[in-house]
DNA sequence: GTGAAGGGCCAC
DNA sequence: AAACGTGGCCCTTCAC
């Protein structure tokens, strides 16, 4: 493919090509760093093309006159890249926002991210890849030679095929933006694409702004756990090496405690009847008669938090700001849930231990809110099951007004049995739990789990008929939406009752995480233009939980705009319950 | 040495 | 007969 194109190294050109590509309202957007964090290195490229035209911003002649940010030379790029009017087509456009934004201070305007709408247009396929290339190949048929992404961008002098790639990846987004759109409408994935494009610049900035992580804190904290480790470590030896021969012989046989395959037959040897794994949820029925495995369970989860939440951690605190800035997914999982990575803040222990280490710098305060049942209300909503939606809108303690309802006795009468049974139910409703696993999770026979079971359902009779549809709905059309019209395509051999069970399951599941999923995303964009012009900062997101950073005395005001965004995202689409926000201003990441 | 797979466990 | 959805990270094991 050739591409027209032209370098620009000074102020009057840029000036002029500027003037020029402000009369297209859809431009090809990309640029070309010396590293793949802003904090790290300098962009070097910005490449903007209307698919006929390519000008390529060499910034490094700038970069030597002072500071990019500031730069008057620079307005009229700033202001073509802020101009919301004019669509700015990127690929992992999250990547090139965040540049332009740490290096020029600039918020890009109108973003319209192709590997996003790759994404939805997949639809969960997991053998699609969604790099530049194999979505130049999928929707255009061709091929885009990469070899110069990896090249040195901090050359003083870019070759010809350097810029001649970064021109041609910048000008091939137009062409694919037009078919993408084509698909996405044909697919009825319009609003869900203009959902998750809204959502690029916010997650951009968080990513910006990092979460601070006090490393005494988090220190001390380890040093505490280490010590409880040590401790279970020498007596979780102790209990198994009992039923190893050697021990007598040569003193405590060690084992490595971490092999899965070494714990295994200890256990064996000990006698404790193991089921074919030993994880954590299939070990918990034993462990009351088996000291040794219950031992064994405690020692997993505060290994667990060492390793994985241990000294690693620290690592990722940038000394440039003293804060952990992750790397979020748009679309994590198929459902449209985030994903988040390095280090991923979505699954720090929920233990204030830990998690009393993420605080609010001085003079500042965290904002902290969550949904409260998010995905019970929406599967409430979409069922329009009138007993379940009452529940909400009567009780405090939700689970306690289920079980009032399964079991027949007013709230005040529940006992604690039956207010578990009810709380393992509602949570295992959204997943298409069976008998069996809930037999396993409350400790009662099958039997007795399947009966409780039918009374809850019986309670709930139009909930489970939204179930038992979403599932066949899915095995007829294999197919299935959330409310703004994400999409997920099943994909199992019609022979396998185990595959048709799986994606039965998936089908009640996928509605529900994903509609949760479209609020939460709905929520960020209002609370990002909320927010935009005061103090307070978007610093994580953990599914239905969004955390915020501000001034002192921002902090209230901060908690009410926070509130307000979450509810009218929510409202916008569960209509028929009520939507709860919890929101508190604390000086620590604690509930 | 390195990378993938399997098993396990953390979050929601 | 199978048995609860979505992720990421860590460890061990095994192949190259």
């Amino acid at each position: 493919m050739e591409v027209y194109f032209q370098v620009i190294s000074d102020a009057e050109t840029l000036r002029d090509a500027c003037g020029k590509l402000s009369n297209f309202n859809i431009l090809g957007f990309d640029t070309e760093t010396t590293e793949l964090d802003p904090f790290e290195g300098n962009i070097r490229l910005v490449q903007l093309s209307n698919g006929a035209e390519t000008k390529v911003i060499d910034l490094k002649p700038f970069a030597e006159k002072g500071d990019l940010r500031t730069m008057s030379e620079l307005a009229p790029l700033r202001d073509l890249l802020e101009n919301p009017e004019i669509e700015k087509v990127a690929h992992n456009a999250k990547f090139d926002a965040k540049w332009v934004s740490h290096h020029l201070g600039v918020n890009v305007g109108g973003l319209f991210d192709t590997l996003l709408a790759s994404q939805l247009i997949a639809a969960g396929d997991q053998d699609r890849r969604h790099n530049l290339a194999e979505v130049t190949s999928f929707f255009l048929g061709q091929e885009l030679d990469k070899t110069e992404q990896v090249s040195d961008w901090s050359a003083a002098e870019l070759s010809h095929s350097q810029v001649e790639y970064a021109a041609r990846d910048a000008a091939t987004m137009i062409p694919l933006r037009e078919k993408i759109w084509e698909r996405l409408k044909q697919d009825e994935l319009d609003r869900v694409a203009i959902l998750e494009n809204e959502c690029v610049m916010p997650v951009a900035k968080m990513e910006q702004n990092g979460f601070y992580l006090d490393r005494g804190r988090w220190l001390e904290q380890l040093e505490k756990v280490k010590k409880i480790q040590a401790k279970l470590a020498d007596e979780l030896q102790d209990m198994l090496s009992a039923g190893v021969a050697q021990a007598s012989l040569f003193g405590r046989a060690e084992i490595n405690l971490d092999s899965q395959a070494q714990v295994s037959d200890a256990l064996k040897n000990l006698g404790v009847p193991i089921p074919e794994s030993t994880r954590g949820w299939q070990l918990q029925p034993l462990a009351n008669d088996y000291p040794v495995v219950a031992k064994l369970l405690e020692y997993r989860s505060v290994a667990k938090g060492l390793t994985s939440f241990g000294e690693n951690i620290l690592e990722f605190i940038k000394p440039q700001t003293g804060r952990v800035h992750a790397d979020f997914r748009l679309i994590g999982a198929p459902t449209g849930r985030f994903s988040c990575s390095n280090p991923n803040l979505q699954q720090i222990p929920h233990g204030e231990e830990y998690r009393r280490a993420f605080i609010a710098t001085e003079g500042k305060k965290l904002v902290i809110a969550d949904y409260s049942q998010i995905e019970l209300r929406i599967l409430a909503d979409f069922s329009g099951d009138e007993n379940f939606i009452n529940s909400f809108i009567s009780g405090a303690d939700f689970h306690a007004a289920t079980a009032a309802q399964v079991f027949n006795v007013s709230t005040e009468n529940v006992t604690v049995d039956q207010r578990t049974f009810a709380k393992r139910l509602n949570f295992g409703v959204v997943y298409g739990i069976g008998a069996s696993r809930f037999a396993m999770m409350t400790g009662v026979s099958q039997p007795e789990a399947e009966n409780i079971m039918r009374r809850y359902f019986a309670t709930y009779r139009k909930l489970d008929a939204w179930l038992r549809e979403a599932g066949q709905k899915a095995l007829r059309e294999r197919i299935s939406r959330t409310a703004l019209g994400r999409m997920y395509r099943f994909r199992f051999d019609e022979n396998d009752r185990a595959q048709i069970a799986g994606a039965r399951r998936n089908a009640m599941n996928f509605p529900i995480q994903g509609t949760s999923a479209d609020i939460l995303k709905r929520a960020l964009r209002l609370l990002h233009d909320a927010i935009s012009g005061t103090s307070a900062k978007l610093v994580n997101i953990v599914h239905d939980e969004i955390i915020v950073e501000c001034d002192e005395n921002e902090a209230e005001q901060t908690a009410q705009t926070l509130e307000k965004a979450m509810i009218s995202a929510a409202e916008e689409i569960v209509k028929k319950v009520p939507i709860k926000v919890d929101a508190k201003i604390a000086d620590e990441w604690v509930k």
